[in-house]
DNA sequence: CGATCAATTGAGCCGTCTCAATTTGGGTGG
DNA sequence: CCACCCAAATTGAGACGGCTCAATTGATCG
């Protein structure tokens, strides 16, 4: 986590929505960025966000694409449920958490997820969001028009293949998530959420053994089907038997071995 | 559940496969049934299964895409953890589960599948299945080719778009299962769980309120995240309480309304 | 008609939750 | 800049739900 890339290009000047503004309205919390500024092509998360394993020639059409990015104030919402869905969306900078809401309020975190991943792969089913997106720091995704790529997807076949795979990872990634939450013990799935965490950062290019949590103790705990005293309980637990450091929402990877021994089967 | 459709045309003669095979061995398990035989346009089932939505003509342009069916006897393996991808499955007839298998041997079942429903949308990932699908009772499925798929794809964008949709809803029914083993208690995902299976049954044409569970205890424990005491014990309260029978595996529900309350939200 | 496997039921234990009290840190206004 | 406030995190004590282990009954199938 950290700070995130803002990778390409000189930064754009800011331009208010008007969509998204309404004049005179507090803060401005979520506002459209000037479409000159967005490219795949020169983005440096390309090789591994959407663009990821397309060829040169096919990414560059995707240029015509993505026009639009979308920035977030922490805490703001990108989709909420039941709004009809127009786009895909991915992660450019920042970190954006999803959660389902039952009817009788009770909330779920499905995935906190970082820059080049991609939001609001849900939802394509009824053309309805079933699921809310929520910034967990000041964040910004690019815009992918499902009607829009529908219309290129005749000349860009690759972009069609991508997108499947992006759904079949995520589909097997929210079925990991059934088999943590499931079956493994809470120390398991916290280690397990730590390894992951670590994983993902180092292939984003930082630290995979120091970083910053977006998230707090609550949300960890509902994303792994556990109290956030428990949570809490085991950063110290952890950090007592020198497998981390924690400081707040700073944690430090002392021993990744052993946490890789706890979290996964500790019969190896 | 009971028997399950078998829809269109006169029932094929059985082919043994080639592939399948092994001369001289034991007994048949899986067979691949004669092209003749299967047609989308003609199955019952394609107003559920993959065609869902497509316009008629799209559907008989199916036709050409699904050429094979597969039979499987009960608790024979559709495909097995790291098996290249070549293909996903409709089931025609049947039900299989699908199920992951992480280093040291844990198993997590993550769905129980019926007629019109779509195997193997995990795996497309890295080409590569990432979990088992095992018949639950001698079924059939449908293959659909990837790369037959993808070379028809130009002169179909329907069937892109309505696999696009299939995805997304296996994504959200995931989320779901998460939410259900992260949050509710035991009863709560076992009456969630009746329930569901009621309205699957009831959409392909059988009684909500009856019918016979093609898995053992075992099984749905792992599903929902218990042991097979625990939902032993539920089914025995359930019935107890008035709120189903259960003989074995044939389940009477008695009163929807209140396993309904039980499962989701009790403060409505 | 035994053999085998699935399901039921009971007793006791353990892990995680609940409830509650502090502590820490960050942000805000005086 | 400091005092205050509020949210987040920590830590403890006790309760309880679901698990483990174990015995028994009930189906199914050679």
């Amino acid at each position: 986590m950290q700070q995130h890339p803002v990778p390409n290009t000189s930064l754009p000047a800011m331009l208010p929505s008007l969509v998204n503004m309404k004049p005179g309205s507090q803060m401005q919390k979520r506002t459209t960025v000037a479409p000159e500024s967005t490219r795949c092509s020169t983005c440096m998360l390309n090789a591994i966000c959407l663009p990821l394993g397309m060829a040169r020639d096919d990414v560059i059409k995707m240029d015509e694409l993505i026009k639009e990015r979308i920035r977030l104030t922490k805490g703001t919402a990108l989709y909420h449920l039941g709004e009809p869905v127009e786009a895909i969306y991915g992660i450019r900078s920042g970190s954006i958490k999803t959660q389902l809401e039952d009817a009788s309020g009770q909330v779920q975190i499905t995935g906190f997820l970082l820059p080049g991943e991609i939001l609001g792969l849900d939802g394509l089913m009824e053309n309805e969001h079933v699921s809310h997106a929520i910034a967990l720091e000041d964040s910004e995704v690019c815009i992918i028009r499902i009607d829009e790529m529908d219309q290129l997807a005749p000349q860009l076949p690759s972009l069609q293949i991508q997108l499947r795979r992006l759904m079949s990872k995520e589909i097997s990634r929210s079925h990991q998530l059934v088999m943590s939450v499931g079956s493994l013990r809470s120390e398991q799935r916290l280690a397990a959420f730590l390894i992951n965490l670590s994983q993902r950062l180092a292939a984003l290019g930082y630290s995979p053994y120091e970083f910053l949590l977006r998230m707090s103790r609550e949300e960890i705990g509902n994303f792994l089907g556990l109290t956030l005293e428990t949570v809490s309980r085991l950063f110290s637990r952890f950090a007592r038997e020198g497998l981390i450091r924690v400081q707040q929402r700073e944690v430090q990877i002392l021993d990744i071995n052993a946490l890789q021994a706890l979290s996964g089967s500790d019969c190896a």
